[in-house]
Order: structure tokens, then sequence, then C-alpha cells
DNA sequence: TAAGTGTATCATATCACATAATACACTACA
DNA sequence: TGTAGTGTATTATGTGATATGATACACTTA
């Protein structure tokens, strides 16, 4: 529930969702919203822990995924960049949300919605969490 | 993955999610639908287990969730029935699909999506998964 | 050489979820 | 009255995802 700041970032972790799932996410995020650009550096596995109080192996988990889906470069012994490919950002963040939004409409299909049901109900929750 | 029917009652339950989620939400959704009346008795702990070959103790869970929240009545030594009270199916629903709807929306928000983006996007998927 | 990187590998712990087996209590009905 | 079918309770076990803790190694840069 609360923020940390870790240079120019800001993460909001709480417990309802896995902590690394929670990073990958609002990194991408914050790439999108240009609060860091391609090609920079993100803080370290330790230094995130440290500001996030978590433990590097968490971190790591999260870093390991943003490097798997092309979010980040690695290099040894330097540290861990974003992509410089705005194609590969773009693509990850669409990704992200295609799950999110498919495990969405289904479970709101399981629960006997239909699509305009879907399109009222979540136009009830405009100026809500997001933006 | 697979549909399994009972009696009035149609399932299908996949391992992405907690089995008892999942009965929990089709059985709302069987009520919604119209294919199970108010007061009806759905089937026995034992009988469902059976039918989706999973354990009973597990159907037991989801049993004890739908009369918690109170989408059944239960009588000891009887079964397990709808309840009579409609307005308690909508409120159960309700909470159902709010749950829902608001993961979603905080999982696009973390990923840095406007409104206007959410509204887009979704629309893409009109013809999906949902009537 | 030293400090800061990513990486690897142990072990451990917790929790949600599911299974398994068994027993008990209540109800309906032949 | 007995018996079958209900819900319920208990205890144990297993599994997988998640997170932690500690330690060591390899690489890069200054």
């Amino acid at each position: 529930m609360e923020e940390r700041h870790v240079g120019p970032l800001t993460f909001r972790l709480d417990l309802s969702q896995p902590l690394y799932e929670q990073i990958l996410r609002q990194m991408s995020s914050a790439v999108a919203r240009g609060e860091i650009a391609l090609g920079e550096k993100i803080p370290s596995v330790r230094e995130l822990a440290q500001a996030l109080k978590i433990n590097p192996n968490t971190v790591m988990h999260a870093y390991k995924e943003m490097e798997h889906v092309g979010l980040t470069e690695t290099r040894r012994g330097q540290g861990t960049f974003i992509t410089t490919s705005q194609e590969r950002v773009n693509q990850f963040r669409t990704e992200l949300a295609k799950k999110v939004i498919e495990e969405f409409l289904e479970k709101m299909g399981s629960l006997g919605y239909t699509w305009s049901d879907i399109e009222q109900y979540v136009s009830q929750y405009k100026g809500g969490c997001v933006r």
C-alpha cells in the first residue's frame, strides 16, 4: 500500500498479487509513461531489493522475466537496461494487457455477463484507479 | 477444458484458476441464466464431486462459500438449495463482478493504461468468450 | 585491487489449493 | 426401525507458487 521511490521510479507493492508480477507491470508502466527512457539503466537487483524491502531473489525473479520477454537487456557486471527497441516495449506491454483482458472477459463470461452488460458495468468505474 | 454435465447444470473447469472459484462463478451464472430456479436443489456434495471428478472437500469449499455469501441455503440431511431471494442472488453476482472488474482495472492501471485506452482495447475483443 | 554488477545454488518457510480417508449428525422414507 | 442419502468435521498429506536467507561465483569498471 505504500509508495517506494527508487531514483525516477515509483513502486507500490501489496500482498494481493505476486511481488515479482507487480514489479514487472509497474516497470513496464514506468517505461510507457516515459518515467524512464529507452536504453536507460534500471536499479540493480540489490538496490531495488533494499529500496522495496524485499528479497534480492524476488527482484531477480522479476528481472529475469523482464529480460525473457525482451523488456530489458542485461549486461553482466554492468547492470540491467531498458531495451532500446520501442517495438519490444510496446509488444511486451500489449502482451501483458492481453492476458489481463482475456482473464477479465473469461471471468465475466463465466459469471454469465453479456457483452453489453460488461460495457455498461465497466463504465460505472470511470474515474476510479485508472487515469 | 472439458464440459461436465450434472442434471441441468454444465461446468467447464480448468487449472488456471482455483476449482472452487470456478464452481462458485459458474453456479452463480447458472442461476443468472435461469438454468436453475430459485429455491431449487443443487447437486449434493458427493454427486457434484463425482461428476466433476474432483474431491468432495473441494466441492464443499465452494458450497461453503456459496452459503456464506447467501447464494444458497443448506438444510442438513436434505441438501443445498439456491436461495429463494432474487435480491441475494443479484447481490452476490454483483459482488463477484465488482471484484473481477476492480482487479482488472487495477492491473490495467498499473500497466499505465488510461481509461480511453481500456475502452478501445476491450472493444477489440468483442465476439470472444463473452456472448 | 576493490566495489558494484548479474548469476547460481543451496536451504527453508509459508500459503493456497487439492486430495484422501474417515467419522459423525441429521433427514427422509420404505 | 433401519437404511440410504444428505451436510459437516477432522486429520493428514501432497503439491506448487511465492518469498526469504545465506553464500558464492563471474564479470566490468574505475
